[in-house]
DNA sequence: AAACAATATTTTGTATACAAGATCCAAGCT
DNA sequence: AGCTTGGATCTTGTATACAAAATATTGTTT
């Protein structure tokens, strides 16, 4: 266990990141963020230089750190990684998942069931991330579930974007279904494709446009 | 443009880890570092901590920093990971790519292919590298572009021992004659799945690379 | 009043100092 | 001999000090 100052206040700043506390653009003076902490700059610089590696801060050289800011194109692109990352895992588990994995998804399969017919928008969330690190694990490549699960916390400051509509947690539900069941019947190629179609904000044409647009066309959201 | 020192040595070290002058498992004692670039051990540290994150240093808290160290099972990960992350790059760029892009293409192709007939292992790595990162740029998706080729670094020290089987220069550049041959086309679902196939190692050609490595490998667990 | 320049202040990057945990080694023990 | 044990020593992690660059401020000029 690393019990290290600058560890110990990765997750916090790590959480008010993704929760938007802090929001994309906003200054992390190291300062003040030592006097926050009680710590000296020292251990804020390294949790910084990491929340760099990990993409959720940026260090512009000598002009400080700030939230990372995204533009719609990186946006865009990052959720058609996200999209393929998370077919592989689902193709793979279909190949691989065993007996007890294959319980344990039954089960958070039906629990995510039960609470689509509720608006509990949190515990469904909540539920709903636990239900697909089954899948990641079943994949039984750890390094696609770490690439993976990393790539989730990085979108999740941005999954506000995505479209509300009403009903979605129900159809969401019921592409989970198909898609559970396709690991189950370790139906490989079924189970990559409803992924994908699962995963995709929108189609992928739109995307396929917004990709050949030059950078200086998106503007910087938050 | 960025001149601080910690960003000066990182591409260094990078360098000789990747290249196996610094060998996996060997310590990076901060002071000895510290001590050879003539800087303090703070740079140092802010480096190693860089390259830990993008896993070609492993940092373990109070014991000190070494190379990365891997187990088969890690690199078969890996390379299961690169195999699809090329595939989405080499899809991607068949729906996608330019003009000037096929140009540029074409012309890296030609080259690699006149390298596979000589030996000259170093040269070929090369523009081995440059064509397959046309590809990556050529999917129009910089997040994609940048996950695959820190892949590639991070694998690239394992890499090299492969390339060395005999005639495989010579079937890999076959394979790249089809596979470009696919993106020019047009043809997504043939550029995927040959890119697979070409990255993927398995039946004969994994045992080929299996008995390639050296022994560390196989003894070493962390 | 606006724009510029020179200077003051702030903030980052690096060096050094110090504290605490990890490693090493020798002496004592079974 | 092999194994523990208790420091001595080395190494890492953190704090502080200092240097350099960027930002803010002030004063001058037009």
């Amino acid at each position: 266990m690393n019990a290290s100052r600058a560890s110990e206040l990765i997750p916090i700043l790590e959480q008010e990141i993704v929760t938007g506390t802090l929001k994309p653009g906003s200054r992390l003076d190291e300062t003040l963020l030592a006097e926050r902490f009680s710590v000296s700059r020292t251990p804020v610089r390294e949790a910084l230089t990491r929340l760099a590696a990990a993409g959720l801060v940026v260090i512009r050289p000598r002009r400080g750190a700030i939230v990372a800011t995204i533009t719609i194109k990186d946006l865009m692109d990052m959720f058609e990684v996200m999209a393929n990352l998370e077919g592989i895992c689902a193709r793979l588990a279909a190949r691989r998942i065993t007996p007890a994995e294959k319980i344990a998804l039954s089960h958070a399969q039906s629990a995510c069931q039960e609470l689509a017919s509720t608006e509990n928008y949190d515990e469904y969330y909540a539920r709903n991330i636990h239900l697909h690190s089954l899948i990641y694990k079943a994949s039984h490549n750890e390094y696609l579930e770490k690439q993976t699960s990393e790539l989730r916390t990085r979108l999740s400051p941005h999954r506000r974007l995505q479209v509300r509509i009403p009903g979605r947690i129900i159809s969401s539900s019921n592409e989970h279904a198909g898609l559970v069941a396709a690991i189950l019947d370790g139906n490989a190629d079924l189970a990559e494709k409803l992924t994908r179609a699962h995963v995709t904000i929108q189609g992928e044409r739109f995307n396929d446009f917004l990709a050949t647009l030059p950078a200086h066309y998106t503007q910087e959201i938050a």
